[in-house]
DNA sequence: TCTGGGGTCCTAGGACCC
DNA sequence: TCTGGGGTCCTAGGACCC
């Protein structure tokens, strides 16, 4: 022992987690063009969840759509989405950072989390997880080392394939400093385009602006946090408290856009049905529906109300069935969302016992 | 070629109350 | 005839992430 260890964040995101599954399984896609969307029918609406490189070679990427898609590569092999599989998969990626001694890990996806550890030695201790995975699930990954959560999480791209990299104070606007701000996490293209009308392009600039500037815009909670990202600051603190779902919901994109009344009745019953299963698994009661309607590419619209707490199925369908009631009947419906929040476990101690099995 | 599905969190504005 | 100010709750929508 140096005497200089100290708390570090690693992120460990794995390296193309959807196609590596399924080459996992199937090695003779290996070194093939793979594309993972939908049911995997390229005639359907659908986007692309992952591409292989050698479709990505091709200009097939994340989010296209896969009628593109499978025009750009028309000899790919197109598989549909297997969330089972992927869970599976995760899960036991997972489990192996979980049995790092001293580690501390906080699941982001099915392919990152975040994993504290305390070392005088991080690229060690990255090597070691990465070793680690790859003996138990066959999959490879990269892992950014950082001095705080966003760092880490920034790092991780200069790894990638199954390499490390660390990002710190010390150096991180000598790496970002001259990035678009849309390299940080949390600033999409919207977020970005509204900092580069005050000027602000680069994550250097972002973490010299005027927090009052950036507060008009965004607000008083998000215009001085937009400043922080810049700077790479916030927490350092690794936080592996059980999840607990807000609420779910399911949606539905129509292969052809629905019209009749009755047709949207069934699916949103549909919908329903299947959210009551996920919510009932929670043992927690419903205090709130909401329909997600789009009626035409950019046109969405969402209806909530809140419910007091219930446990009766009949209840939360009569009122999702109000919601629906104020769908605008002379358009054609494209999308469908119903999503059901439930309760927090806080407000279910104050009331009553939850019980269970009570659906 | 018109763009999935599952989530989270924040903000603005109206209603309502004292 | 005019009309404060603070606080909270709710709805709708926006933006982002994987």
């Amino acid at each position: 022992m140096t005497g200089s260890a100290r708390g570090w964040v690693l992120h460990v995101d794995l390296d193309q987690f959807i196609a590596a599954v399924e080459v996992l399984r199937r090695p003779e896609l290996a070194g093939r063009q793979v594309i993972v969307g939908g049911r995997g029918d390229p005639t359907e609406r659908a986007v692309v969840s992952t591409a292989s490189y050698e479709a990505r070679a091709l200009g097939v990427g994340s989010g296209m759509p896969l009628r593109i898609a499978a025009r750009r590569a028309p000899d790919a092999i197109i598989l549909p989405v297997d969330a089972a599989a992927y869970t599976a998969a995760s899960e036991e990626v997972m489990a192996t950072l979980r049995a790092q001694p001293g580690a501390v890990v906080q699941v982001l996806g099915w392919d990152e989390a975040f994993v504290g550890v305390t070392t005088d030695d991080p690229e060690a201790a990255a090597r070691q997880i990465q070793e680690a995975v790859l003996e138990r699930t066959q999959l490879h990954c990269s892992v950014g080392i950082g001095d705080t959560l966003i760092r880490a999480k920034n790092a991780t791209d200069f790894g990638k394939p199954q390499g490390t990299f660390r990002l710190t104070a010390d150096n991180w606007l000598e790496v970002m400093g001259n990035r678009p701000t849309i390299e940080l996490w949390g600033v999409g293209s919207k977020i970005s385009k509204r900092l580069a009308s005050h000027d602000i392009h680069t994550v250097t600039e972002l973490a010299a602006a005027d927090d009052a500037v950036l507060a008009a815009e965004f607000g008083p909670k998000m215009g001085p946090w937009y400043r922080t990202l810049g700077r790479g600051e916030g927490s350092a603190v690794v936080d592996d408290t059980p999840w607990v779902a807000r609420g779910h919901g399911r949606e539905t994109t129509f292969q052809r856009d629905l019209t009749v009344r009755s047709d949207i009745e069934q699916a949103a019953q549909d919908l329903l049905a299947q959210v009551l299963e996920d919510v009932a698994a929670e043992g927690r009661p419903v205090v709130g529906v909401g329909l997600k309607v789009r009626y035409a590419p950019f046109m969405t619209k969402t209806l909530v109300h809140k419910i007091d707490a219930t446990f009766d199925r009949a209840v939360v369908t009569a009122e999702t069935m109000k919601l629906v009631d104020r769908i605008e009947p002379e358009r054609p419906l494209r999308l469908l969302g119903v999503r059901a929040e439930m309760a927090m476990p806080d407000d279910a101690r104050e009331g009553h016992t939850p019980t269970r099995g009570g659906w």
